[in-house]
RNA sequence: GUGAGUGUAGCUCAGUUGGCAGAGCACCGGAUUGUGGCUCCGGUGGUCGAGGGUUCAAAUCCCUUCACUCACCCCA
């Protein structure tokens, strides 16, 4: 049988793997410039680390977790999961570490694959990547701007076009009050309610708001602005106040919710027509109680992760499409020419130049259609009669000019650029 | 988990009422003894997704199954 890639696992090749490339270090460049620090943790943790933070009746636990069956003699260390997600581990490593007690305010980038068992789509994935950042220690407002802003950067940067929505979902002090007249209304409105919805009111009541059988029933329904307490308020006008001063442009949406359970306050999303259904390259928010829900102090915290993929096919081609060719292809004519050819090879990438070595088991017909496919600025051509006189056949493939260099000269006239 | 669409050469796809599996591109070689692109000529390459059925005969009709894609769900 063929050994296929498995459902859901891409590879990556040419244009494709430049591409997630290009997303990922724009967000490097990003995360340098507001002076966050790269974390890395393992792609392994318990279990129980995702079903305390997403919530035990999360799809994200319930079905979408690949567990790592472990071989009977080591059930004592419990069950394990490959991370559907990246703040729940950043959160765990933080706690691990005491920083929430010995240095609470901390800023986190990090980059890596996610895993959810899922059904696979445009924009969804098996195994994904995600580049997240997570801050720690930080209640205001101004935090929360600034990821904003930081996220207009980085699509600024890709020369993206998106669709920036926030929301806030309020604190433990008023997001009850909300649910609970959630509920009421799901339940007041039962009958006319979707299939999915009725399931909805039971898992995740704030999931009723972004119904899409019924857009216009879910529009009816309660909205947690409406029920935010002073506190709340204040800090979500701040927060709009911010990010209108930074000048991005930014909705309000109070049918937004996120998936995971921990979102406290502000929530936000950027979204690409250009990426199909699953449209959202950016999410994120603030999550205050989660630090001491996985036990540690109480402390404040807030994040997003781009969707690495995603945005990557909101990437015009025009943007990565270039891979880079070499500057000489070097065409050894004869097996006595390789010693040459190989020692040349050296010498130019020694002083920088990007440098192919072809076969010398092919004809120099062969080897210069090669050398014309590889996009290579020069063919450098040697054989037994310019060993003999000490040259280089240089040939020029976009003007079509071959002259004979000495061989001292050869890098100056490779030179795209000086050395 | 649910629904729809698509499976023919490495890629993109034709293949008529069932009648010898094709084209373009790519790859290899030649036209040119050690010179690319353009042109011309030739060549390699196929379990027609798989299994079963109907038929003298199936890529084509029927059944089953698998894979891929998109959408629902969920979400980055």
């Amino acid at each position: 049988m063929k050994l296929t890639r498995l459902r859901g696992f891409q590879d990556h090749l040419g244009a494709d793997a430049r591409a997630l490339s290009l997303v990922e270090e724009t967000a490097r460049a990003m995360a340098y410039r507001h002076a966050l620090n790269e974390i890395r943790i393992p792609t392994l943790e318990r279990i129980e680390l995702y079903e305390r933070s997403s919530g035990e009746t999360s799809d994200v636990v319930q079905k979408q977790l690949y567990r790592v069956p472990r071989a009977a003699e080591a059930a004592g260390e419990g069950d394990q999961a490959l991370r559907p997600e990246g703040t729940p581990g950043v959160i765990r490593a933080y706690i691990d570490a005491g920083l929430d007690r010995s240095d609470p305010e901390q800023r986190f980038f990090y980059s890596g694959s996610m895993f959810r068992y899922e059904r696979p789509q445009k924009g969804r994935l098996r195994q994904f990547n995600q580049f997240g950042v997570e801050i720690f220690g930080r209640a205001d407002a101004a935090c929360d701007a600034e990821l904003i802003i930081m996220i207009d950067e980085f699509r600024r940067a890709l020369g993206l076009d998106v669709r920036f929505e926030v929301n806030s979902l309020g604190d433990g002090n008023c997001r009850p009050a909300f649910r609970a007249a959630l509920l009421e209304w799901g339940r007041a409105h039962y009958s006319e309610l979707c299939e999915d919805c009725h399931q909805r009111l039971e898992r995740n009541p704030l999931r009723l708001l972004d119904c899409k059988t019924d857009a216009e029933l879910a529009k009816s329904a309660p909205r947690s602005l409406d029920y935010l307490c002073a506190p709340c308020r204040t800090h979500f006008a701040a927060v709009e106040r911010l990010i209108g001063i930074a000048g991005v442009p930014c909705e309000v949406n109070p049918r937004l919710v996120r998936g995971l359970d921990y979102y406290t306050r502000t929530t936000f999303e950027v979204t690409s027509s250009a990426v199909g259904a699953q449209s959202a390259i950016v999410a994120g928010g603030r999550y205050d109680g989660l630090v001491e829900a996985l036990g540690g102090a109480a402390i404040a915290g807030t994040g997003f992760a781009i969707g690495v993929e995603r945005t990557a096919l909101a990437l015009a081609p025009e943007r990565y499409g270039a891979g880079g060719a070499p500057d000489a292809a070097i065409v050894a004519i004869g097996a006595g020419a390789v010693d040459f050819a190989i020692e040349l090879a050296r010498e130019l990438r020694a002083r920088g130049r990007r440098v192919e070595l072809l076969s010398p088991e092919r004809g120099v017909k062969a080897l210069l259609k090669r050398a014309d496919k590889l996009g290579a600025r020069y063919a450098l051509i040697v054989g037994e009669d310019e060993i003999r006189n000490g040259v280089v056949q240089v040939k020029d493939l976009r003007a079509g000019v071959q002259t004979a260099v000495a061989r001292a000269a050869v890098a100056a006239a490779v030179a795209g650029q000086p050395d």
